[in-house]
DNA sequence: ATTTCTGCAAACGATTTGCACAGGG
DNA sequence: CCCTGTGCAAATCGTTTGCAGAAAT
């Protein structure tokens, strides 16, 4: 399920190679943190992903790192209306999943909808460009909150 | 064409008489500030416009109003792909439009749709929420940018 | 009179950067 | 070797906050 971590590491040497960038064992550190996970994770949490595979990767390096492979599209940066932004893991195995963020319980819900994708797509063609980056974003409510006073979802449920 | 002025003051002031919060010059000059374009603007740029009819304004007050203005429903707080959040005071006008951004040129183009408007509330209510906020941004690179290799098109087009 | 608001300046917190050394090709 | 990458600590920058006085109700 979890696409092999050797085919993220050659995706990604790839696209440095082709900068003139190269391989190190902190940036292998970061990267094996980063698809470790299927949550999303801010830039410090994914810190302390990394130092725990590697205890030499620092905080710049994550911080210098983590542009690099949102702009090689193994990760997404979003903004989900926390505090900081967050990256999502997902896009590799969902490249067009999107968000619904409950209001009430803060929970995130990943779906995927065929229409949604093909009315970007018309819409975007139709003003002149070419599609790149999709994202949707719904805020939400629970309805079992309203009607119950408490929402009963578990953290872990995806929609996809 | 712009709501009145003095419906959106109506429409605050209801909000912040609800909370027990007070009518302000500072308060009134922010708010004039913001709907006196209809640019997306960040917050260093309304403490700027607000300054301009009121020097007394701070930036603290600019900071301390600007989620009034969002929680009421005023102005929608974006992140368009810039380095900072901007605000979009178009969503009295209309309510449900949506944002593309040229990879190219960072041009900003306002659409509306009336069928993903649909899906996004089929789909929320089919996972149990009620919708309350959607958006979706789409990034994209311009047609004839990569046609002629310069971009043509003028910054005030906007798609409504 | 009571409570909210304000400007100021200091504090904050996430991110970025300059530097000198380490290490990949 | 040469040049990129690194950790560290300091710097940056947008935003938030504590405070004492000003203003709204």
């Amino acid at each position: 399920m979890t696409p092999s971590r050797d085919s993220v590491h050659d995706s990604l040497y790839g696209y440095l190679a082709e900068k003139g960038l190269r391989r190190t064992a902190q940036r292998d550190a970061v990267i094996a943190a980063a698809f470790s996970t299927k949550e999303h994770f801010s830039a410090e949490e994914l810190y302390v992903m990394a130092r725990r595979m590697n205890d030499s990767v620092s905080r710049a390096t994550v911080y210098r790192t983590l542009p690099l492979l949102v702009e090689s599209g193994l990760l997404r940066e979003l903004d989900l209306g926390g505090k900081t932004k967050v990256y999502d893991p997902n896009f590799l195995e969902h490249p067009t999943h999107n968000h619904l963020v409950c209001l009430d319980c803060k929970k995130i819900i990943e779906f995927e909808d065929q229409n949604i994708e093909l009315l970007e797509n018309c819409i975007t063609r139709r003003l002149g460009f070419s599609p790149k980056n999709k994202m949707v974003k719904i805020e939400a409510r629970c309805d079992e909150l309203k009607l119950r006073g408490s929402c009963s979802r578990r953290p872990a449920e995806s929609g996809i």
